[in-house]
DNA sequence: TAGCGCTGCTAAGCCGATTTAGCACAGAGA
DNA sequence: TCTCTGTGCTAAATCGGCTTAGCAGCGCTA
């Protein structure tokens, strides 16, 4: 069954002229190459019906060109994020012609090693180290020489690579700012906090989101009124922060949860106390889960533009192949950061007075 | 600064051996024609020292095949769905040494093509064929003659190949079953029935749940005590079904609903009518999304097998291209069907009496 | 001592494109 | 008539590996 390829050769051959010739006419070098008009034509026409499409093996063994990138991801566990965010760089790279190669990880260096090898056996033209929370982490020595860059991570030791992750720090002081906007003066974390440090290990998320808390409290001359460092951030972690924030006070009037998981253990352990959202008590948080929609009332939350994440990786990786090495020769790493968009839901009201 | 890479013919050179030596003895040809052990020791130190790694490119131009397969989906809306069944499909490529291209067509028919196009200009293997919610699909007519499988979906039309997706009609029996053995003699469906048409178009999980549920309360000389066909089944549907269901009854004693999102909706539901789970009303759905652990109390469900459908086409795709065509042979297209598991959690109780 | 078979290795072609160098022909000028 | 300059096209090398056919040298037989 399996009608053959149509090759360049065929082309050639159909058209009565040489395979130099229809690749010269193909590729657009034909007039630069003084090709007839006639014979131009003809090429194309034959082209056209015999339904060519360059082999791009072919090319890339010469070329050395794959229109090809890696995305290499750590953990899909939390694969709904990944999922935007591979659709963003999916996007982008159609857009410019290239095709992805995805892998996993699952945080396990051997099998990182291994995939990027595989990748690299395959010529692919760069690779993009995606991480599913925003951490810090090394660049693979076998990358040495070829373009990468990070997403959602940044990058650990000299490498100068550049990286893509959401602006967290900026989010966290837009939380504080809505709820200062809505009156309110006493505001309770639930994740991390109070201090500067109280943060899960390696999420640079947590800690940037925390900071910009703390400095937008303390602009307002403010501090944390508590704060609830959790191990995880899933929901029986924000029921549990909750239960035992109302154990000290029964009547808080606003949380920031640091993220939409806690969040949803948060309203659970509020409403088995009988307190209300938005009316008793105000919740901002963060990630713009698809949770958050569905909670009612709606969760006011900032998002992590994950699908923007992934095409402006695309975008700059593509854009390191036109220069030759611009993030070396700038000296230091770029970090691209984008803005945390706003989903103002039900969540969040004036103070109660 | 990109250092070359190491060339099959560095490696001979280095080890004073022609280029075809060198091939013979790295692809474990070497005895087979007489290749004396001293030169295959040398050879191989020589590969190890320089770290050669075949040019999978240039295999894959001689050879046509790559070594890779494309994995073309049609939505990652609900992307959670899609990153499970796509790590599946990862594992098992990485297995046996593939790579994966992914690409997403949003379900149009023109985005469809040019991807396809795009991953057999690159030399794929095989295609895999992916929809997020199981239904029906015609195959591509650019695929003719190129190893196909199609994933959580079935052929339409007269194209032989071979389909892995979930038992629905397996599950939807065994939902009934569950409740039975709790005692329960009046069942609820919210999403669809009572009647077998009664199922939102194009979805074949609705149909084949609808049926396996028709079946099993048949076989015990029963019927639905009602069903409420849904659009949507979105928590919001699920929320408003089970509020016109209790208009009617009051004192429902067990739902199923057609899937995890539309549970949400009822539990928000129930307890607004201030009933509650399991002790009122026990629950039974299908999915298992992750929201199924978080509900309170959890969700019993039966889950789709995301995982493992991703593996297992891939490797009914890499079995089909070891014997030649045996879709077309075997005269009737292969439909590979995989249980769902079941999640007991909290919401099923017996019968309160 | 020519012929045969065996051992151990290599030359050369191929996959499908791109690219460089250059050929054949026509017309113009010396 | 010979050279020179364009014009229009093509031969051949290349990318990196695999594969088929075959070569050289040796010992043994007839």
């Amino acid at each position: 069954m399996a009608r053959k390829r149509v090759t360049l050769a065929d082309v050639a051959a159909a058209a009565g002229v040489s395979p130099t010739t229809a690749s010269l006419v193909l590729t657009g070098r034909g007039r630069e190459l003084r090709i007839s008009d006639i014979v131009q034509e003809r090429v194309h026409a034959v082209s056209d019906e015999l339904g060519y499409r360059p082999n791009i093996v072919s090319i890339g063994l010469s070329k050395g060109t794959t229109k090809t990138i890696g995305f290499v991801s750590d953990t899909v566990a939390t694969s709904q994020l990944a999922g935007d965010m591979i659709r963003g760089a999916l996007e982008a790279a159609q857009e410019h012609g290239y095709m992805l190669f995805i892998g996993e990880t699952e945080g396990d260096a051997a099998s990182e090693r291994q995939l990027i090898d595989a990748m690299l056996d395959r010529q692919v033209d760069g690779v993009i180290l995606a991480s599913m929370f925003t951490r810090l982490r090394p660049l693979p020595s076998t990358l040495d020489g070829t373009a990468a860059v990070m997403l959602n991570a940044l990058p650990v030791g000299a490498s100068a690579v550049p990286s893509v992750v959401p602006d967290e720090y900026a989010a966290g002081r837009s939380a504080v700012r809505l709820l200062l906007e809505a009156g309110h003066r006493s505001v309770h974390l639930i994740g991390a906090g109070p201090g500067e440090h109280d943060v899960p290990p390696a999420t640079v998320a947590g800690r940037e989101r925390l900071a910009g808390i703390r400095d937008e409290l303390a602009s307002a001359g403010l501090a944390p009124a508590s704060g609830w460092l959790c191990d995880a951030w899933l929901p029986p972690n924000g029921f549990a922060a909750v239960h035992d924030l109302l154990a000290r006070d029964p009547t808080p009037r606003a949380l920031i949860c640091f993220n939409d998981r806690l969040a949803f253990g948060a309203y659970q352990a509020l409403q088995e106390a009988g307190l209300r959202v938005p009316e008793d008590v105000s919740v901002v948080s963060f990630d713009n889960a698809t949770l958050a929609e569905w909670l009612r009332p709606g969760l006011t939350t900032f998002g992590i533009p994950h699908e923007e994440l992934g095409r402006r990786a695309v975008e700059v990786l593509l854009g390191m192949r036109e220069k030759a090495e611009p993030a070396e020769a700038s000296g230091s790493p770029v970090v691209h950061r984008l803005a945390m968009p706003l989903f103002g839901r039900g969540s969040v009201a004036a103070v109660a007075r």
